[in-house]
RNA sequence: GUCCCCAUCGUCUAGCCUGGCCUAGGACAUCGCCCUUUCGAGGCGACGACUGGGGUUCGAAUCCCCAUGGGGACGCCA
């Protein structure tokens, strides 16, 4: 495909936070883009005064950059064919709303919003086919709506739709869908307040904003006839449209708050890596045609094609997620974690400060192997920044025995004065098992425990090393003493 | 209710368009075993699916129809 032509967008309204759904939405239309050379837009939808929230906007600009898509055209970055939030463009909508008043095609409607209710339900009643607006003042004279208008009467604006034969348009990753005409009411283009709908807002601008390809939520496949209806109207040609299966939730439902983490930024703070969360999020409903999972972003976009893309809907594994992350915690740059750590470590009250960035930068690397998500590196450092207030139970009773105390004793002694290492301590022990004919298998745990309070854990002789010959024989005493004082016979 | 969309292991999916290479492949999860004197990781293996029924065809997971199931839409919300 031709890349200078390609231009998608990604238009959240800021009703509140990015969830996941709307980020694979953006992450496709991003692909698309990088895929095809072409421009990834930011719009902005917010042509509902009512369900505007404030925060909204800086969560949803957050949540993206978080994630690695950053918008070429759009809020805070510009572009030709901004503004880029729809309520600076009210003009252009009130402008088209008039053309198409103008040719007969749309036209003022004054039912009151209680009337429509009414028909509502009187259809509900007759099991009507199909719900939508009666079309009572659609042919209302030009001069009757007039004297309405001017008496003040307050009233939105209409789409005058066919009222027979079909319409029909590509969807890339479907094929064609034909609705009939029946099926399409005269939608509202302009609202009482002055602002346009979705529709009309939707459809000016991405005309105007020379949109080629619109990938958007399925939710949207039933309103789409009437977005080409519009097209029409104005004489455009529409642009290629794909609708993307919705995410589904494991229970089977729309995935949403109260069923785990929907938003973005919660599973950053749950401790999920951004390339992961994308690279999940990019499998899903979507497959590079061979059996690659694990993939880096350049390779996704490389991949990508439109055409791959499933047109079923698909559940959220968060498992799969979390496995996913183990593997991209795996190689993860210490750096990048540590300004994630931080704050998760102070607000356990670790004293961290007096450790400095090397020693910090080691303990995650230890652990980082063995985590899938960042918090658990979080909440499994402890005993690298303070001594273990206790012993774990279960372990302690299973390896704290009295035949260890001599060995504990000799490591203490032996360890005084020598050089320490890894190799040195390493070393160390396995003299002191020989020399009591004990096997290490004997020892070792209990240093374990005695290190970290704990059974599992990187490596004894690592932990060792980094931690120093005085904690560690500090720790080891305090096992010891423990064990003389607790362990019978 | 009406209209639209969808349908392969528990989950994500390959295969479907262009029927035979499919005794249906991979991944997550689960369960074994190996490795590792811990945990995790890793290796090996097991379990496990073409929703049902009719066609079309020498032959169907693949094409057609119906049924069933799931999802969506039917707002002066997007």
């Amino acid at each position: 495909m031709d890349g200078k032509n390609i231009r998608v967008r990604f238009a959240p309204s800021p009703t509140g936070y990015l969830h996941v759904g709307g980020a694979r939405t953006a992450l496709f239309n991003y692909l698309f883009a990088k895929n095809t050379g072409g421009t990834f837009i930011l719009r902005i939808e917010d042509t509902d005064r009512t369900r505007f929230q404030e925060d909204s906007l800086k969560e949803i600009f957050e949540s993206l950059r978080w994630l690695g898509l950053d918008w070429a055209e759009g809020p805070e970055k510009g572009g030709n064919f901004g503004p880029y939030i729809q309520s600076e463009r009210l003009d252009l909508y009130k402008k088209h709303a008039q053309i198409l008043l103008d040719r007969g095609m749309a036209y003022p409607c004054f039912c009151t919003s209680e009337r429509l209710e009414q028909v509502r339900k009187e259809k509900e009643a007759r099991k009507e086919q199909h719900g939508g607006y009666d079309r009572h003042c659609r042919d209302m004279s030009k001069e009757e709506a007039q004297k309405l208008i001017d008496a003040g009467t307050p009233y939105v604006i209409r789409l005058k739709a066919p009222l027979e034969g079909s319409v029909s348009f590509m969807d890339g990753i479907r094929g064609e869908i034909e609705t009939p005409v029946t099926m399409v009411d005269d939608t509202v283009l302009m609202k009482t307040d002055g602002f346009p709908t979705y529709h009309l807002a939707s459809v000016v601008d991405d005309h105007h904003m020379e949109i080629s390809h619109v990938m958007r939520g399925d939710e949207w496949i039933a309103s789409t006839p009437r977005h080409v209806l519009l097209y029409q109207a104005f004489g455009w040609t529409p642009p290629v449209f794909a609708h993307l299966p919705v995410i589904l939730s494991p229970d089977g439902g729309k995935l949403s708050k109260r069923k785990g983490a929907a938003s973005v930024m919660d599973y950053k703070k749950a401790g999920y890596l951004p390339e992961a969360l994308v690279n999940f999020l990019a499998l899903l409903g979507w497959n590079p045609g061979d059996d690659r999972e694990i993939m880096p972003l350049t390779d996704i976009i490389e991949a990508f094609s439109m055409n791959k893309i499933s047109a079923k809907p698909s559940v959220f594994d968060e498992q799969k997620l979390e496995w996913m992350n183990g593997q991209y915690m795996e190689n993860y740059d210490p750096t990048q974690l540590l300004s994630e750590l931080e704050p998760m470590w102070a607000e356990r009250g670790l004293p961290v400060n007096g450790f400095d960035e090397v020693y910090k930068k080691r303990v995650i690397a230890l652990l980082q192997v063995r985590s899938k998500k960042v918090t658990e590196i979080a909440e499994n450092a402890d005993y690298f920044f303070k001594d273990p207030e206790e012993f774990a139970e279960q372990q302690a009773k299973k390896q704290f025995k009295r035949m260890v105390l001599p060995a504990l004793e000799k490591i203490m002694e032996r360890a005084v004065g020598i050089q320490w290492s890894r190799e040195a301590a390493d070393t160390l022990f396995h003299a002191v098992a020989d020399e009591l004919g004990m096997s290490p298998g004997k020892i070792n745990p209990v240093v374990r425990i005695a290190l970290t309070g704990v059974g599992g854990g990187p490596d004894l002789f690592d932990m060792l090393d980094l931690l120093g010959v005085e904690t560690s024989m500090r720790r080891i005493k305090k096992a010891h003493d423990f064990i003389d004082k607790n362990v019978e016979g």
